[in-house]
DNA sequence: CGTGAGAA
DNA sequence: TTCTCACGG
């Protein structure tokens, strides 16, 4: 899942507190899909009302939302729009892997092998329309922006940032630093505890930022050359990469090749240069408002307790937090606008 | 993932 | 107070 450049990127550690009042627009999808993987119960089973309809990503989105504004962060969510037509085969790859991780939850279910059941629930998590309309839902009855992508929502995330209409993007993967994000912010959460894959160990996961600028200042090459290395490496468009080519060689080649995708277009079924024109000029759109509004409690409520089962003394708890932290986040804009405090 | 009750 | 861990829906 996204680019698989991770092992090159130069990144730093950084406090909550180096975000204060700042605005990131996360990738709602990689979210979305954290919290559904996640967010589950011992045997892998996600979160559910009482009507068996899926609730793990509103809790997810609910407290960690929360969480961020208390942080005097402020987010905005941007939802992916049309894939390209590029990435049909990708999606299809990721589709028949959840099936198969899904047939292997339930034999390991059915086999009380509780370990394996969850480790096969997690990768059989799918996000469908209506767990992304629940999310939207949510989000603005919260009050926080919701922005519609018209394609990728990580190229739009990019371009906001490229803006500045925000500070940077959010997101665990690399792709908005292609699509030009000139900050990006991985692992933007509070509690920083992860538990490592297959083993049963903790690791304490802090906020990093990477700088774009940085980034290609370290690897000696220009975003050009950056898009061109991971097309060899392997991107949602285009997994798998070039056979045999690794981030490291895919380094020297970009830097001593002019024109490196020439010579490996040939042996790929699909258009690197599609795909990179496709990193470089990505639909985008200017159609969006940022601004953080008052919760709609009664609304919220409804919504959390009454349609989902949610526990109303948490919910108000949330409420109460969350209006403390609007009302904080407004005098704060006050001050800066007014030049008082 | 994030909360919060109970252990340490 | 800090940490662990089961539960949340």
């Amino acid at each position: 899942m996204g680019v698989q450049i991770g092992e090159l990127i130069p990144r730093k550690e950084i406090e909550l507190e180096n975000l204060y009042g700042r605005r990131v627009a996360i990738d709602a999808f990689n979210a979305m899909y954290q919290f559904l993987s996640t967010i589950r119960q011992r045997d892998g089973t996600p979160l559910m009302d009482s009507k068996g309809r899926i609730t793990s990503h509103l809790s997810g989105f609910f407290y960690r939302t929360i969480n961020l504004m208390e942080a005097g962060i402020k987010p905005a969510y941007v939802f992916d729009g049309e894939p390209p037509e590029f990435k049909k085969k990708e999606l299809e790859k990721r589709r028949e892997a959840r099936e198969e991780a899904e047939e292997k939850w339930y034999e390991a279910l059915e086999k009380g092998e509780l370990e394996e059941a969850k480790k096969y629930a997690m990768r059989a998590t799918k996000v469908n329309e209506q767990l992304i309309n629940d999310a939207k839902k949510l989000l603005q009855l919260m009050g926080i922006p919701v922005v519609q992508a018209p394609s990728e929502g990580e190229a739009q995330a990019a371009y906001m940032a490229a803006k500045k209409a925000v500070y940077a993007s959010a997101s665990q993967d690399y792709d908005s630093l292609l699509f030009g994000a000139p900050k990006l912010v991985r692992n933007l959460t509070i509690t920083g505890r992860r538990k490592l894959p297959g083993k049963n160990v903790y690791v304490e996961v802090k906020p990093e930022l990477v700088v774009l600028e940085e980034v290609l200042k370290e690897l000696g090459i220009n975003r050009e050359k950056l898009i061109e290395l991971a097309i060899l490496v392997g991107t949602d468009y285009n997994p798998g990469g070039i056979k045999g080519i690794g981030p490291k060689k895919a380094l020297t080649i970009v830097k001593r090749t002019k024109d490196p995708l020439a010579k490996y277009q040939k042996e790929s079924e699909v258009d690197l240069y599609a795909i990179k024109e496709f990193f470089l000029n990505p639909p985008v759109t200017d159609d969006y408002e940022l601004k953080w509004r008052e919760p709609d409690e009664e609304g919220i409520l409804k919504f959390l307790c009454d349609e989902h089962d949610f526990s109303e003394d948490r919910v108000k708890n949330g409420l109460e937090r969350l209006k403390k932290a609007v009302s904080t986040g407004k005098q704060r804009t006050l001050e800066s606008w007014f030049g008082v405090g």
